[in-house]
DNA sequence: CCAAAAATGAGGTACGCACCTCATAAAACG
DNA sequence: CGTTTTATGAGGTGCGTACCTCATTTTTGG
């Protein structure tokens, strides 16, 4: 038979047409038997709402937001570029999405931000941000008023976030550690760690996944304790040097956030360039260039592609309240060396 | 302003809705100038079809076809799998898929069914096969016939296929040539290849991808010539003995194809488990096992649940007339460790 | 038991498009 | 020029759903 359609339902429950679109659309005035009846009806036709018509009918254009910070760094801008893709290509799909910024490191002006939205007609939001208490309160405050929030690229589990989309930091350190230690191969050396911040959540979290394969799998690679830069090329280039002089057996180098151009540099002028195995995160001009040229041996990333157009299937899966499809929307931690770095793009 | 709509058109070409409706559905009874009056009132308002309304007016279901090879192996049971799962998902989007198969091996026999689908009412067909003539003037007839046809994993580029959904081979095997020089490490060595036959294009393809980077980036590695086991376990093992009988420096095994239970029970017979980098292809239940069990250290895959989605998409995109998202639909090249094995599937 | 409240039914319109018919206008033809 | 072809217009119906109004039935409470 072909799709059940509201017809048959009201057919097969005994009632009306009307009722049941109102049991489908939630709206008031039914009684609870009645609902279950035509839940019922539902249940036995296998009838899945007609998305298509039900948005023709709705004339309804989802108003999407997504709160990015400002001036974090080229990976921010990949992923901004990938957004705007994506809300491109699902123009056609009633689907438009709104990119606004925040101070990065200001979560209070964030909590402003998302104040104002949950004033406004927004169908559903994607935050990116490190998690705070402030921002807890102000996600808390957009679900209240019915809109679905989901996070971007680093969970607040503590929030009631709708999703996250993004990859598990932990799982992409303890990637990393474990090709660092294939890559070094046997024998006893050290590895350099290098982030611009440990106060960071995904840093701290990467940092743990890769020592625990270290120390499981590689005992005789020695970890040295993160060296921070504040995303500074001079201060990357300087502890560097002290730390190589001083470590006397470093075999790879692993970047847990930004600064490829400034290591890449360094090593250059240290004449060291190839010496170590380098390993870093987040696929961007930058370290696709870095790849190429031979200054990384690998990157573990998630590719930014995937994570705008599910981001925005998910949002408007919420929006909608239909299921999400897992498989689908699962993004990978995908590891990416120079031989099958995607063309372009 | 709204998207314009098919009345938006009619009035900016100065013509009836009529004539706009038999110009955008290529009826005949139109002038020529006319036609092109409305082609350019299209481009000027930039109207996009809604197919969904398209759809939805035209009830129409897509019946699309996959044709797989028959007893193909692991691979090809898990791309099935994850066929079924995509043409359920996409169920809603009136898309039917049907699962075909045809004796591996036996081109007459595919092209005999494929000249079956050419006179039934197909909306496009997916084909999964090696290219031989027989199955190039198969294709040639279902295309004349209208049928929008894409090639599955391996391409068939000498038909006039629309797409093909799957991985450069060449590249894929550049990959997994990279990855085994830097597991392998530096000094001289010998790297075992395996394949079930070396007739298959997709074998032939990677083993040159992997010669080539061996030859250019790790000179001291030597690549021995490639055992064929024509799919048996008992010849690989047999294969594998006697090789490693005579090639003392052994640092590496290259699996092409199948028989990645087989290689890990001689290994582990012999005494030599964990003795070797060993990289294969295709992530299924197996070298999902493998990998967790230690005895694969990378495998080169492609995502098939991407690919049975995209396939999906691309068929519709080809019976609609839609243009494709190149990014979405390309498929990455994508490499599996322990670490990064993404839970369950 | 009756009035008020709640629940339900009947029916319509709209969304953007496909597809159909029939009348009429315009062009082509002899 | 009239006649046949060919183009075009006008208008309708239906796809599956949302949303609205108003009449009617059923239930509830005093």
């Amino acid at each position: 038979m072909a799709r059940p359609t509201v017809n048959d339902i009201a057919r097969e429950a005994g009632v009306s047409l009307a009722t049941v679109d109102r049991v489908l659309n939630d709206r008031p005035g039914v009684k609870a038997k009645t609902v279950s009846a035509v839940q019922e009806a539902v249940a036995r036709l296998g009838y899945v709402r007609d998305m298509a018509a039900a948005n023709l009918a709705r004339q309804r254009h989802y108003q999407m937001v997504a709160v990015l910070p400002q001036g974090a760094g080229q990976f921010v801008e990949t992923l901004e570029t990938a957004l705007r893709e994506a809300a491109q290509a699902a123009a056609t799909a009633r689907t438009d999405l709104r990119i606004l910024h925040y101070p990065a490191e200001d979560s209070h002006a964030l909590a402003a931000r998302l104040a104002q939205l949950a004033e406004q007609d927004v169908a559903g939001a994607a935050v990116m941000a490190p998690e705070t208490p402030v921002l807890r309160d102000a996600v808390k405050a957009m679900k209240s008023k019915g809109i679905p929030v989901i996070a971007l690229v680093s969970d607040l589990p503590s929030t009631d976030r709708d999703h996250f989309v993004g990859i598990d930091s932990h799982a992409a350190g303890r990637t990393a550690g474990l090709l660092m230690g294939r890559f070094v191969g046997p024998g006893p050396g050290q590895i350099i760690a290098i982030a611009p911040s440990m106060q960071l959540r995904d840093a701290i979290e990467r940092r743990r996944g890769f020592d625990e394969v270290m120390l499981a799998d590689f005992p005789q690679l020695e970890v040295l304790p993160t060296l921070e830069t504040h995303g500074s090329g001079v201060q990357l280039r300087q502890a560097l040097t002290e730390r190589l002089r001083h470590a006397s057996q470093v075999r790879g180098i692993y970047l847990l956030g930004s600064g490829h151009r400034a290591l890449a540099a360094a090593l250059a002028d240290l004449g060291l360039t190839g010496r170590f195995a380098v390993i870093g995160h987040e696929l961007t001009p930058h370290t696709r260039r870095a790849l190429l040229a031979g200054h990384i041996d690998a990157v573990v990333t998630q590719n930014l592609g995937h994570l705008a157009r599910s981001t925005l299937r998910i949002l408007r899966a919420k929006a909608d309240r239909t299921p999400i499809d897992a498989a689908q929307e699962l993004l990978r931690i995908e590891i990416v060396i120079r031989e099958n770095l995607s063309p372009e793009q």
